[in-house]
DNA sequence: TGCATCTGGTTCAGCGTTGTCAATGACGAG
DNA sequence: CTCGTCATTGACAACGCTGAACCAGATGCA
């Protein structure tokens, strides 16, 4: 009982292989009646494409490649997870590949280890400049991450966002804000996040503390965020709200003020970024900032598909919005 | 400038296409000199195999389905990292298909929508009667889950992971241990898990309370989790400690004791099962059990490829080892 | 020396699909 | 009535690779 072909669903409507294959591609002059008759044939053996086959043939292996750089942490399992429901719901398959570091990354981007693919999604974990100055021959979209002008870029609100809950914190009276943030190059905060942290002290006609921020070494939950809180703690700063990068690096915080006896939110107001699932069930529960994923993930499979499509053009950018989602862990204090 | 394709090889190292298969293949009979001439062209002209040629001719396609229900439940994400790395490691590539229930799940192991791969690892959220009485053509490994007899399983040390975790409780001095479990068909708790607590309380001469157990909807941790921990606290009832069948739940039910304003640990302590990432990072951090996950993925990556080597015979069961991690929330009462 | 066997390699066909291009038939225009 | 045109379909050759079968030369053995 081997798997159907085109030739038997051909035999069974009675037309050559080749009219099957133009009914299933969609394309144009294919009578209707004939086009029935295939469907009908199609049903009736079960017949299912063979990727392998049509891949050859240069069809396209209808394969996307997902690129992380892992799945422990929730932000990429979770937008994984959306990711390739909404690629399937159009009838492409995928392929998970992790990417650890930026090298590997790239070569993920590049095409060496996703060859098998029409196209890649990817989370980036490189410098855009790394990329070299041409865009690559498949369509490749960056989920999130600071657009470079090479690829199609889905864009979170991280401005907004970061404005919207760092202006939260002022509203409800907390004055002196701290910010665990991610290593950069400059090793200073920059970027659309660090920008709309101050447009929102701005607003209140407060300057940005340096000796108020802390970098930790990776987007990692513990190493950034344990390790930041508890050297700024350490130095003895002095602080009444915290503004986490992510919600990973907040968990991690978190764990470090409740060492030192630092009440959450009583002393010190801690907020997160990504709305992730563990967010809800911290204790106490995280305020964050939601950046609308499914907008995002809509976005990058609309903007793949048409490039599979296709489409051509300079890169694009597509922008999503963010909102704040107020929970305990910025709670007014009693 | 296409990619090259082993005619291209061929024609460097003077040899046939088929030569330069064989010796990719790594089949006997091929002189030393031979395949050193030929691995030597494969670095020059830069080849690497087309996977859709090979999978064509019936070389296989080189592509594991890992079937998973979800990736936002960190055992599941962790895992499936794992396995991605481990496969990777062995030269395979992988496809992640999300089985949210249990009818998908067994679409996905029957082949209905993995038909591109050669084999499958599959998290089971069927029931193992499901599958009919023949086992699947293709490779299938199952990553823990209670063994049905049909496919290669890699069963965990639930049992002696909760006895361990029982044992633990007893020995700090508590006594009446409440259990938050997944539903089951017969509505009571069953399975090696229950079967390990058990034994636990045999060896203190305890009996199971039936008052003190509280099943929830699902293995999501939201609803069993807080939701049946809820319940059991409105019921009155009465408990020192909690066993959860595993850490999404436990970290739901720790939500529940919160609002409730009951102490862990000092009222009730609290454990769960599977060592995921956020446990260590919940507040207070949580006492688990680790199954040893890297193990577990050795044992399914190691069946797997010997079951794709050609190996025969009947399905086997391949179990790991499970250790306590004692962590705070289960700590003595000041 | 003659024949079987082994070693190292080749030739050929075909896997299932699609692109190219040619073929068929109906139909309207001149 | 003939020809050109258009809509529709089919024949054929690839795509890159591997299995089966085969071949040439070297070796072993009686």
């Amino acid at each position: 009982m081997k798997r159907p072909t085109l030739a038997d669903v051909a035999a069974v409507a009675r037309v050559s292989p080749k009219t099957v294959s133009n009914v299933l591609l969609g394309r144009p002059y294919a009578a209707e009646a004939t086009r029935q008759r295939v469907w009908q044939a199609v049903e009736a053996v079960g017949y299912r494409v063979n990727r392998a086959g049509r891949a050859l043939a240069g069809g396209g292996s209808g394969r996307i490649a997902i690129v992380v750089p892992n799945l422990h942490q929730p932000y990429y399992a979770e937008n994984a997870e959306r990711l390739i429901l909404a690629l399937e719901a159009e009838g492409l398959t995928t392929t998970l590949r992790i990417a650890p570091d930026g090298k590997s990354g790239l070569r993920a981007v590049q095409g060496e280890t996703t060859a098998d693919a029409d196209g890649v999604i990817v989370f980036p974990n490189f410098h855009p400049h790394q990329l070299g100055d041409r865009a690559p021959e498949r369509p490749v979209i960056q989920f999130g991450g600071n657009p470079s002008g090479l690829l199609d870029t889905v864009v979170m609100g991280q401005h907004e966002g970061f404005e919207a809950v760092t202006r939260h914190l002022l509203d409800t009276g907390r004055r002196r804000l701290a910010l665990v943030w991610n290593a950069t190059e400059s090793g200073l905060p920059d970027g659309d996040r660090y920008e709309g942290f101050l447009a929102g002290l701005r607003e209140y006609g407060i300057e940005a503390d340096p000796a108020l921020m802390a970098a930790g070494s990776d987007w990692d939950r513990r190493a950034p965020g344990f390790e930041a809180m508890s050297g700024l703690l350490a130095s003895g700063a002095e602080f009444d709200a915290v503004v986490c990068i992510n919600d990973a690096v907040a968990v991690g915080a978190l764990r470090a003020l409740r060492i030192r006896g630092v009440r959450v939110p009583d002393d010190v107001a801690l907020t997160g970024f990504d709305d992730t699932d563990e967010a809800e069930f911290t204790v106490p529960p995280l305020t964050t900032v939601s950046p609308e994923h499914q907008a995002m993930v809509d976005a990058a499979v609309a903007m793949l598909v048409e490039r599979l499509g296709g489409e051509s053009g300079p890169p694009r950018i597509r922008r999503t919005g963010a909102h704040l989602v107020p929970r305990a862990s910025s709670g007014v204090p009693r």
